[in-house]
DNA sequence: TCTACTTTCTACCACTTGGTAGGCAATGCT
DNA sequence: AGCATTGCCTACCAAGTGGTAGAAAGTAGA
């Protein structure tokens, strides 16, 4: 594989899990068995890294977005299928979604260039919402709002694995599909109208 | 004010917006108008002083939860009362969750202390989500599960305001007291069961 | 006033940080 | 062969890190 990209996978993974301010190129560069000078050559500054690594999770999440929507149908079954996208990738790649939580907390400017990247896929999705809306297949709202919490909600329920373990909640496959049951659940009736 | 009471809350400001690795103790002391070394007369390490602003945010939390317990009816009321107290913290004191979920990432010793901390609020809010289960007026489900839905579902809500205002969302008290009430909505409509 | 104690300070220290300058080997083009 | 480019390296550096040692300044009781 490609240095840069060898460089690129590893810092998200120390991005998204110790945060920025928590790695150092020097122990990236050790991990990777190079110097760090060899980072430094493949993307010239620490910041210009972690906009590679952003600009990389957000293209990877949308991917997987966007998949789940071709092979969907509309309503409920589509907000299905994104969640468990979503539950798949936290579980094999946890780093990303915590590097996108950290760009959160990091604030401007990475996360101002990250948000420009993310914005196509929030206009899609509360476009969508809304036409379902009208179609009456998902109960009445603010899409915006909703889409901010069903962000939220999914990130959470995905990312506090951390956390989870400990309070002690077992964490075997098994009991992260019974979570993501159980969040689909809450989803569900909180957006697809009762039937009269 | 004492100095020490000063200095922690400095440091859970700035370990809740800027996390403990984006916090040095001279910018802390620099923000104090004092010395680095009269930090470390009343805390002897930096991981001291952070096990401190954890402790007392927890403290605060639980406080104002069994305030808002004592002060409710049961079933969804309760629950109610205590999403708007957390809100109501989150906006007085943002750096208070910001600072619990910090906690959260940096794992290992200091979430291992600060779970012990919580371990009885976890404990006494599923008990009570148990028995209100068995009278009917919460939805039938792992309780454990749900608490720790709710937990992110909220954190998650009360918490994303630097993304919000990247997004370009509006943060106006009123633009809050909105997605407060989605947010109600959103959970009501997940554990209140439906009148038959 | 003397003394013991608390609090804050100056002066340092070893170590790590992100980043610069420039050398050196491999590769491929002419 | 000669030569430029690419990729990784060694050698440094100034600034900042958490932390130690110990002096100075206040404060309260005898």
């Amino acid at each position: 594989m490609k240095t840069s990209d060898r460089i690129l996978i590893a810092a998200t993974v120390a991005f998204g899990e110790n945060g920025y301010d928590g790695t150092s190129l020097d122990s990236l560069a050790q991990e990777l068995g190079i110097r760090k000078q060899s980072i430094l050559y493949h993307y010239p500054t620490k910041e210009a890294l972690l906009d590679a690594t952003v600009a990389d999770a957000i293209q990877v999440l949308a991917l997987a977005l966007s998949d789940a929507v071709t092979k969907s149908e509309d309503g409920w079954d589509r907000i299905e299928k994104m969640v468990r996208r979503v539950f798949r990738l936290a579980i094999q790649r946890p780093e990303l979604l915590g590097l996108l939580r950290e760009v959160s907390r990091l604030g401007p400017p990475t996360l101002t260039k990250a948000v420009k990247d993310f914005d196509p896929l929030i206009k899609g999705a509360t476009k969508w919402l809304k036409a379902e809306m009208e179609k009456g297949k998902i109960v009445e709202s603010d899409p915006y709002l909703l889409v901010l919490s069903m962000y939220s909600v999914i990130m959470g329920a995905a990312t506090e694995g951390n956390l989870l373990e400990a309070i002690g909640v077992q964490q075997t496959p098994r009991d992260v599909v019974l979570r993501r049951k159980e969040l689909l659940r809450f989803l569900k009736s909180a957006l697809v109208p009762v039937p009269k």
